[in-house]
DNA sequence: TGTACATCAGTGAACGCGCGTTCACTGATGTAC
DNA sequence: TGTACATCAGTGAACGCGCGTTCACTGATGTAC
């Protein structure tokens, strides 16, 4: 048996869950420190670097962990917007489920997105990048489908992605009444958005042809 | 005269400046070091205890400064919008020519919204709260004088702060044609919440009465 | 199955470094008379 | 205007601390025969 190999992914993901732990409202990832999460972790600040150059590469593992998480939600939204329809209300609520349940993770995304170091910026704007693509084939799809097409799907992909991240990381450090609220508005904020982009494509139309 | 206060006024600056200076794309506020922005105010690390308590007493003294940053932006986008219409694309303008003047107190703004300390979060919030509240103020008294009443002004207000601030912040480290593309679908972007808004509340009408 | 050797995750001591903070000080500016 | 004293912004030495990183090591697991 790998009994040597699996020993050596579960210390790797002690130290990347380690890592997580510390990443809360408080604490941003460029104030961790090595020792402090290999502490965390329960193993020596050497053997940290069995593992892991340095903290960043470290760090960038979670954010592919992040982008796993995007494109699990995008499933998941999916299969449940099949069934129950009602695109914004259950793709909101969906992503916030998420969120609860990966707290640490989506802060990461949502604060490393500016900030930290270029190779950081540029691995967290992929993954949400290939989020925005997505999401605006579906925008484009279900417009078409529903007959009320869309102006720009990309665009309203890219507002609506904005809105939903940075209301969510409101969200996060929010009481029980106050996550209610938000969740609110957001839905409010995206139909606005939805509803507005439909209009100028129906008014693009009628202008055109 | 006062020499003497006036001497301690521009050290006092200088430390401010500073510590703005060294607010890049890759340096959050929580990686400054009180002996770095010392050294580079120009001064030994001890004398700014004359000035501060502390790092982040230094920093909320910025955040004022963000804050009155952003009132005279409010003030100068309605003189303009006064004077040549076009309220969205003015106050784009406005904002991403203000964004290049003062970029690193607005880096500290957006950056420091989320993460570093409670005190710090809520002095950020509460500067952009009274933003947003001026902006919905400024959003309903246009949308009824224009006969397009808006539907929620303050949740439009908020989605609006929301993109402005963020596609902002990428703006800022973009180069000279990413950033007219971004001027461009933030124009958009505004345009489809202000459109939905108004299907909205002309909608809300229609069935209300 | 048993033996001899190779691999390698985890260790503990040690290093030099920049940090925040304290302290007693200096000397120019300010004030009272 | 001149003198004697008070204020206080800025200083330099010193402290203890946690940091990242190196190094030679240990001993359990893996492999070849």
């Amino acid at each position: 048996m790998a009994a040597r190999a699996e020993q050596k992914l579960r210390t790797r993901r002690a130290l990347m869950d380690a890592a997580l732990s510390q990443l809360s409202a408080d604490r941003g990832f460029g104030s961790l420190s090595l020792r402090e999460v290999a502490r965390e972790a329960g193993i020596a600040p050497t053997s940290f670097y069995r593992h892991f150059a340095d903290l960043d590469e470290l760090g960038l593992a979670l954010v592919d962990e992040g982008g796993v998480a995007l494109r699990q939600l995008m499933r998941q939204a999916r299969k449940r917007i099949a069934r129950n329809g009602s695109a914004i209300s259950t793709s909101v609520d969906t992503f916030l489920e998420y969120l609860g349940n990966n707290a640490n993770l989506f802060r990461l995304m949502l604060r490393e997105r500016t900030g930290v170091s270029k190779q950081f910026r540029t691995a967290v704007k992929a993954e949400i990048d290939h989020f925005v693509t997505e999401l605006a084939d579906d925008l484009d799809r279900f417009g078409e489908e529903r007959g009320k097409p869309l102006y720009n799907p990309r665009t309203v992909a890219e507002a609506m992605v904005t809105l939903v991240f940075n209301q969510g990381a409101e969200a996060l450090d929010g009481t029980r009444p106050e996550k209610e609220r938000l969740r609110q508005r957001l839905k409010m904020e995206l139909r606005m958005v939805l509803l507005g982009s439909q209009v100028m494509a129906r008014h693009q139309k009628t202008t055109r042809f």
